[in-house]
DNA sequence: ACCTGAACACCGTTCAAGT
DNA sequence: ACCTGAACACCGTTCAAGT
């Protein structure tokens, strides 16, 4: 074989997986044919991956810093009011959503996994910091109802996911995930603010 | 081998399964494993199931079944109010989710898949029967602001997913799994009645 | 330090052959 | 009609050996 010395072997194996995953999932993503990709033999992947879990670790992790970045770009603002904040973050974690579906998948189940790295759990922290903000920053304002923060962040969270899978789940019909958004944040702003 | 006829091989290749799959999931669901399992060769599923989706469709099928007759279970009192059909559905749906989580992933994945199979898309519209019918009547009834049943329906299906996703995912802590649904609920019912 | 090549124990799927 | 056994093309993982 030619190519001894590769350059950075390590982050050409993650580029591929990342392409790759959303093809089939990770069930679907080889170790042997990301070897193939990058022109190595197929045990060249051991050298900077335990095994198979540990590149799909590396893959969540730069996923969960990737939108970490896009959550902190939609809630830049803190001037704005909650509703149009709560709005941001959805679109933004439902765009993300949609484009690296079998990612998002991968990276929800692992960040909370039993198995799961601390450098994992780190991240995961990392990636929500912005939405933590500010549903805390609209608790201590009084902009919503309930004063118990955590409760607060998981009715958003579960709606805002939960949200992704359908629309991932292609059960929106022919509306677009724009107005399938707004409705469901509407309804959930409701739920949450104060005036009944 | 001794063997020869078995009985009902199809239904004890899919008891093996479903026991199967909730240790590590469809991908970590081997035909040949329910075939010793079964005490017959790797060769012989094919008999009943053309391949590993096949086996993994008709999974999906009886869950959707089982789901169906517990939502039936849980609204079969017309006579309740809105707020409480709604508790007793998100209770129903999240216990399933948490004794099944891998199968109920699959589901939702496999429901409306573009290669689904019209029999699995009838086995979903069946199970979900129930809860269109409670939104449905609410819808009718005045009882919920938004007229718009298809839209509402979204909503709810929206929040006790991704509540079941993040009660299975163990990110509620300490917390009992009824009270979370609770409170997520409360916020839900508040944002979609008619007083505001 | 980084990679190769052979080896091992698994897969899913196919197909002739057996009863 | 229902099942077996061998075969094929894949896997992930391990390890001695090469540079």
């Amino acid at each position: 074989m030619t190519p001894y010395h590769h350059g950075d072997l390590r982050a050409e194996l993650l580029r591929h997986a990342a392409r790759r995953i959303e093809e089939a999932g990770p069930a679907g993503l080889s170790l042997r044919e990301l070897a193939r990709d990058a022109g190595v033999s197929h045990a060249a992947p051991r050298q900077h991956f335990r095994d198979k879990q540990a590149l799909l670790d590396a893959l969540v992790i730069s996923g969960l810093e990737r939108l970490g970045r896009r959550l902190d770009r939609a809630l830049r603002d803190p001037g704005e009011g909650f509703d149009e904040r709560l709005t941001r973050f959805a679109r933004a974690y439902i765009r993300f959503a949609t484009q690296n579906r079998e990612l998002l998948a991968l990276m929800f189940a692992r960040k909370d996994a039993p198995d799961a790295t601390d450098e994992l759990r780190a991240a995961n922290e990392a990636a929500f910091a912005a939405p933590r903000a500010m549903v805390d920053h609209a608790a201590a304002n009084g902009d919503i109802a309930d004063t118990d923060a955590d409760r607060v962040a998981m009715a958003i969270l579960a709606t805002v996911h939960g949200l992704a899978a359908i629309i991932i789940g292609g059960m929106i019909g022919d509306r677009s995930p724009d107005t399938v958004v707004a409705g469901t944040v509407n309804v959930l702003a409701r739920g949450l603010s104060r005036a009944h």
